[in-house]
DNA sequence: CAATCATATAAAAAATAATTTATATAATAA
DNA sequence: TTATTATATAAATTATTTTTTATATGATTG
């Protein structure tokens, strides 16, 4: 019941649909999801706590970054991410794939945060 | 997008859930739900609001009564309201069913309201 | 080990949602 | 048609959540 009310209330904010979203194509540091955002860090950090507290990611550190990764380990949860991506278009979010992209892009650096990515 | 938010917002509210379990077993009338959960009627009325707006339940007049029952029209909602009734155990809401059942036994000219429950 | 980078957290402020109280509406019953 | 019953709505208050700003932590690099 609390549980439940968890993860319905971390799925009732943009911020966070944004985020899962972001996320749907694999891992990500916090750095790479502030830059596809456009949004501050302790804001991103604040709403990456809440999707986490709820069971929604995962989180690891891979040297001095933290990567997020969706958590479908449980099937509910499961099938409310697969429910999100497929009700929101691509397109939706097609300017924060591109700062994603961008992102990346002009930081080859950034390569050993993420190398899925490469 | 913003209906996804809708829905999700509607179900982040315990009272919400309360309701939608109560409904689980067929409509009711606002002054049952109100009965059942022991709560005063505008707070009633305005979750109940907030559902309809979501679009997990539907409304038709009965006389001088408002009936609501659960709308699954959508097979989205569906089965969110499946997850919820599997997920959460009856014992959880025992007292609400108690009181609704307490509620329309000593109301007997209620059966007009809420004939499906004779 | 000092400086820097990536992220988290705490505290204050702002925004949003829920609750209460009072009143309006709409149907029925007297 | 007046009174009553069932429900909705509006306004004010309270509670919760989100956002911002400032600072702390922990790992890495020079």
């Amino acid at each position: 019941m609390k549980e439940l009310l968890q993860v319905f209330k971390a799925l009732s904010d943009e911020t966070r649909l944004r985020i899962l979203k972001l996320l749907e194509h694999g891992e990500l540091c916090v750095c790479d999801v502030v830059a596809a955002l456009d949004i501050i860090q302790p804001k991103i950090s604040f709403h990456l706590g809440v999707l986490r507290e709820a069971g929604l990611v995962k989180d690891r550190r891979v040297g001095k970054w933290i990567h997020y990764r969706l958590d479908d380990s449980d099937i509910f949860r499961r099938f409310l991410l697969l429910t999100l991506h497929e009700k929101i278009p691509e397109k939706a979010f097609r300017d924060d794939q591109r700062r994603l992209k961008d992102f990346i892009k002009t930081k080859p650096a950034k390569l050993t945060c993420n190398p899925v990515l490469q």
